[in-house]
DNA sequence: GAGCCGACGTA
DNA sequence: CGTACGTCGGCTCC
């Protein structure tokens, strides 16, 4: 363990890390205009940004080599001499990184006849000797000698340089099976091919370590070779001097004299002015923010430094017996730590105001400690589905779970979901978590154990509930956390794919995307990338001639909107064989990322994301099945591969129809909607009739279509402009229909004005159950923030609302079918619709608990109208 | 190699 | 110049 408290010195070898991101990233995309290349100093600087930022070095300094000539090519001739030439792309570049390295502050140091990682070494070497955590940073494997209790190698990985592998001397061990000090003895014997340095025939790593072992040290070894036996033995006495010599070589020096210490090597401010000057010369524009990032960074860690970390108490811990007593005392909210480990509890720790407690997890524990996890004792958690789960895993069902942070976190600001209880420990109490990098292989510093993980809940609760509003706090407990329980079980049972229906129709779908690629080649005269918009707008505006588009950030826009419009001023086959392709190999890749994630049991399992949307909504993630697509005859093939799973009778799908409609005419209070709702006739007829001034019997479908958008529309800020685009029609006409909606519907238009206008003044919205969204650019000068605030803000609480009541069914049909021992079970949700896995002998009550639990999730002036449908699949049960 | 962008699937 | 998401491939980075 480190302590914390220790400077930490970082010292990189700048040559070989920048030989290293040379070859890591393709010199061609990395030239200036005037032909210098920059893509090892770009690589260089990416990779020490990345240093910097995450271990938040105290010290800091690059080495560097002065030439190819050192003591060790003095001593042996050979040594290196069968490095290839410097490519001419890379000469150039060292000078000019030292360049940027000066502009950031960062000291360089070179010595005549020296190599950099003898620097690096007595930097090394006396900076732990000064009290200094040092970490070292080198391409060159005799660096492994260094490491130490107090040095760390970071070494990049065979390719590239942004992935460093951490080496302590615990991980040396395990890679190398001797003691760091020990590496050079190995490689003296084995040799080192890229310094040309050739070792004993026939051995490599794991002999040489074995003798080391045998006999204690080389220099055992090399007096007592003839106890060698074998060919190898004689290999080895046959080249005693070559190890002798290789051993002398790959010593770093330790005590180079440098005109300057550890001590000297203080972190400065960068000189931002020369820092953009020299990356103006080469031309690095993304990387300049993320030098002054990292200062800026650095800066805050220093000034963080200085505000003291609150100290959790240490955990003390008990036994199963002791356990049970301490849970016998315990009074008020107690905060809870499971630890994941491939999805079983690993360790837990609790933890109450002024004590903690933890525990590896084991069938003792466990046992003591499931009365009291079972029980309505009221439980606080950081990220709890997770650890809900893995409790389930083991037959336990998590009660009385009364906080989580991360979801109170992300009731209270939605825009920014604090991903870990580090993230809130910072941004509630102003205060540091011990962390590990989950970034390091291996971590250099401990993170804070489950009980203090605990400790921090409960105080990260207890300030986020002072600044929960009371109606935020409601849903909290009364719509999050039961629906947190609901999808811990709805993520673990997973869903039945057919395998076999998705390869078939995969197949089908790849012979099709070739055949239409061959046409569209035909069609244009060559092969060009059909994936690649890029070349499309080449193709497209260029050698077709065909008319600019609608602009996008890099180009013309090629989507499918584009292309049809395309299609209809300018007809060429090309553009109809591009849409096919872009549907056909879409509808592949959904149905390959679907496939590797059926698992052994033939279901898919996804995850859901509870806070992963502004509204209130559910995200689904790895893979999303909230996005399966639907609205093409053939894309519902994939849909059929979704299908009832063994042991069960049939899928039902439940959905709500025109939920957000409702919602709208709830809030509105708008007699006319509210009475097409009431009404029990179609709603678009009914509004379509009202609009165009005639009887509902006689609205056209091209009327009943126009209306339709307008109503959806509404729901997301529509202008006029918008609907005449959705609509393909005039703007005035579309001004017109706008207009002839609000005279009928007028409270709907009053609503989504003053709905604004509230907005602006609290500085949120609020749902129907209270849920609450910041809306600060309500206010912005900047026009475009603004209006797309505006928008935002006039959804949201529509959406959110939905969202509220979806949550509200979902969780009530999972505690009735739970209550009532049916063995049923909800598999999945898609913001209007479930999907539910039917036992046999079922249908009946699972049909009513589904129906009059999403009837009745919320009181609205409208009915919730809910279809039903049942099928073998998803697609046969939808409707 | 990380991250952006266009495109597109859903509600 | 219509909200809310997640994912893919291509491409940039310079």
């Amino acid at each position: 363990m480190t302590d914390s408290a220790k400077p930490t010195l970082l010292v990189v070898d700048g040559h070989s890390l920048a030989y290293r991101a040379f070859y890591a990233l393709p010199v061609d995309n990395f030239s200036t205009k005037d032909g210098q290349h920059t893509n090892g100093i770009y690589g260089f600087l990416a990779m020490l940004i990345n240093l910097i930022k995450a271990e938040k070095p105290t010290h800091l300094a690059v080495a560097f080599d002065t030439s190819r000539q050192s003591f060790r090519t003095r001593q042996y001739a050979e040594y290196k001499a069968n490095r290839s030439e410097t490519p001419k792309e890379f000469q150039g570049q060292i000078p000019l990184l030292k360049e940027c390295l000066a502009a950031m502050s960062i000291p360089v140091l070179e010595q005549e006849d020296i190599e950099a990682d003898d620097i690096l070494a007595t930097l090394a070497t006396r900076g732990a000797a000064e009290g200094f955590h040092v970490l070292v940073c080198s391409g060159d494997r005799d660096t492994i000698q260094l490491v130490t209790d107090d040095v760390t190698l970071l070494y990049p990985n065979v390719q590239g340089v942004s992935q460093l592998k951490r080496y302590d001397t615990e991980a040396v061990r395990e890679r190398y099976g001797v003691e760091p000090a020990m590496y050079p003895d190995v490689a003296a014997l084995v040799g080192e091919t890229s310094d040309n340095l050739p070792g004993v025939p026939k051995v490599g790593e794991k002999t040489a370590v074995k003798w080391l072992n045998q006999f204690g040290s080389l220099d055992d070894l090399l007096a007592q070779a003839d106890k060698v036996t074998g060919v190898v033995g004689n290999n080895l006495r046959e080249h005693l001097d070559d190890v002798r010599r290789n051993r002398q070589l790959n010593a770093l020096l330790t005590d180079v004299d440098l005109p300057i210490g550890p001590a000297d090597l203080a972190v400065q401010p960068i000189d931002a002015q020369a820092v953009r000057e020299i990356f103006a010369q080469l031309e690095f524009r993304t990387l300049l923010p993320r030098v002054f990032e990292a200062a800026g960074v650095d800066q805050a860690m220093s000034a963080q430094a200085a505000v003291p970390t609150a100290t959790a108490p240490t955990p003390s811990q008990p036994d199963s017996a002791e356990l049970a007593a301490w849970l016998e005392k315990v009074e008020g909210d107690v905060a809870l730590t499971v630890t994941v480990e491939n999805g079983r509890p690993r360790r837990i720790g609790l933890a109450t105001a002024d004590a903690a407690v933890e525990a590896n997890w084991s069938e003792e524990i466990a046992a003591a400690l499931t009365p009291w996890l079972l029980s309505e004792s009221p439980k606080v958690l950081t990220d709890a589905k997770p650890q809900v789960k893995a409790l389930r895993r083991e037959g336990i069902r998590l009660g009385g779970l009364a906080f989580d942070t991360i979801l109170a976190g992300w009731l209270l600001r939605p825009s920014f979901p604090d991903k870990s209880l580090a993230d809130l420990t910072d941004r509630f109490l102003g205060e540091k978590l011990p962390e590990s990098d989950p970034a390091q292989l291996v971590p250099e510093t401990e993170g804070a154990t489950p009980g203090q993980l605990s400790w921090f809940t409960l105080r990260v609760a207890e300030a986020q509930r002072a600044q929960l509003a009371g109606s935020v706090l409601s849903v909290l407990t009364d719509i999050e956390l039961p629906t947190l329980q609901t999808l811990a079980d709805m993520e673990l049972a997973g869903v039945a794919v057919s395998h076999a229906k998705l390869s078939e129709f995969s197949g089908e779908l790849g012979d099709r995307a070739d055949r239409i690629a061959q046409d569209a080649y035909a069609a244009i005269g060559r092969e060009v990338n059909l994936g690649s918009p890029k070349q499309l707008q080449e193709v497209l505006f260029e050698e077709l001639q065909l008319p600019k588009t609608r602009k996008t950030k890099t180009g013309y826009s090629t989507d499918a909107a584009v292309l049809a419009d395309l299609q209809e001023s300018h007809p060429h086959p090309f553009l109809n064989l591009l849409l096919q392709h872009r549907e056909a190999t879409k509808l592949r890749q959904i149905i390959e990322s679907l496939d590797v994630a059926i698992a052994g049991d033939g279901r898919i399992r996804t995850t859901y994301l509870q806070t992963g949307s502004q509204t209130g909504r559910l995200s689904s993630t790895d893979p999303n099945l909230q996005n399966i697509p639907i609205r093409t005859e053939e894309s519902r093939r994939i849909r059929s591969a979704f299908e009832v799973g063994d042991g069960y009778e049939a899928l039902l799908t439940a959905d709500y129809s025109q939920i957000e409609m409702r919602i709208m005419a709830h809030l509105s209070e708008d007699p006319g909607l509210i009475e097409a709702f009431n009404s029990g006739e179609d709603t678009h007829r009914f509004v379509g009739a009202r609009v165009f001034g005639v009887a509902p019997e006689d609205v056209s479908p091209a009327m009943r279509t126009k209306v339709k958008a307008m109503s959806y529309g509404l729901v997301y800020g529509l202008s006029a402009f918008g609907l005449s685009k959705q609509l393909r029609i005039e703007q005035s006409e579309a001004r017109e229909l706008m207009l002839e909606y609000f005279a009928r519907f007028g409270a709907v238009r009053d609503y989504l004005r003053t709905s604004v206008e509230k907005a602006r003044i609290d500085g949120y919205t609020e749902t129907i159950f209270g849920r609450r969204r910041p809306f600060p650019d309500l206010n912005s000068p900047n026009r475009v923030l603004r209006e797309n605030a505006e928008r935002a803000a006039l959804n949201a609480p529509i959406q959110g609302s939905a969202a509220d009541i979806m949550k509200v069914a979902l969780f009530r049909i999972h505690d009735d079918l739970t209550r009532h021992e049916l063995r049923s079970r909800v598999l999945l949700q898609i913001h209007d619709e479930l999907v539910v896995e039917v036992a046999p002998g079922e249908w009946d009550a699972a049909e009513r608990i589904v129906r009059e639990r999403m009837a009745d999730a919320a009181e609205l002036t409208v009915p919730l109208d809910v279809q039903i449908g049942r099928g073998a699949d998803w697609n046969a049960a939808g409707h």
